[in-house]
DNA sequence: CCAATAGTGAAGTAACTACTTCACTATTGG
DNA sequence: CCAATAGTGAAGTAGTTACTTCACTATTGG
């Protein structure tokens, strides 16, 4: 698999957790600490800590520890990822459905 | 969970997975039949079956059996739902970046 | 100082996923 | 007609995922 596949791969499967889809709306409030994450989720501080490490690594969060601490916040790189295979695709198709819209013209023509 | 929710996941699980985006492009150039999915992918014809029924459940791509012969094409409406979902959260994001923006400036002003 | 707080690491588990094989049905070209 | 073709259905498997518990290590407010 190639390099960019991969990171399409994590970022799609990071994002098909509804956990961690709320703890993406979570942080896009305001920064904010695993543990305050964990609160309202009903889940323990490991599990959060299991699904940010995902979130981490697929560029969608970006968290960092200071004293007792962990800071996490939203990073918009996995986010831009995601934006370019949208729209990279999306013209595709587009194309698509421009063909199968000059194929109907040519059968009501026809 | 929400309706909606579970369109989402579905979407995302979908796309999650390297052989079903292979499906997908294959489907961007020409709908085509199942065994001939098949052939390139190194799989079982069971396997993309089984692939195409998840693309189908997220409504990413469309199959009719005509004959013994099914024929699979790329269906728009999960498209469409993943642009929603992108371009209602790139709002909150790009929105989460002004405001760093913004207090950056303050403290430069600061 | 020290009890409460914040998080980490390892190991286990139940459910799910991406496959497989095999037996089967339906369709069709020659 | 009938052998080849196209796909389906059920059941099994190896690997992954989303959790858990429990024992542990900082860190810090009072």
């Amino acid at each position: 698999m190639k390099d960019s596949e991969r990171i399409i791969d994590r970022l799609f499967h990071a994002l098909g957790d509804p956990t961690r889809r709320a703890i993406l709306d979570r942080l896009t409030q305001a920064p904010t600490s695993v543990s305050r994450l964990a609160a309202p989720l009903g889940i323990t501080l490991t599990a959060v800590a299991q699904h940010l490490q995902v979130l981490e690594e697929s560029r969608l969060v970006r968290t960092e520890k200071v004293g007792r601490v962990r800071t996490c916040r939203i990073e918009p790189a996995g986010f831009s990822v995601l934006e370019k295979w949208t729209r990279d695709h999306r013209s595709t198709w587009e194309r698509r459905l421009e063909r199968l819209g000059d194929l109907l013209a040519e059968e009501d023509e026809g």
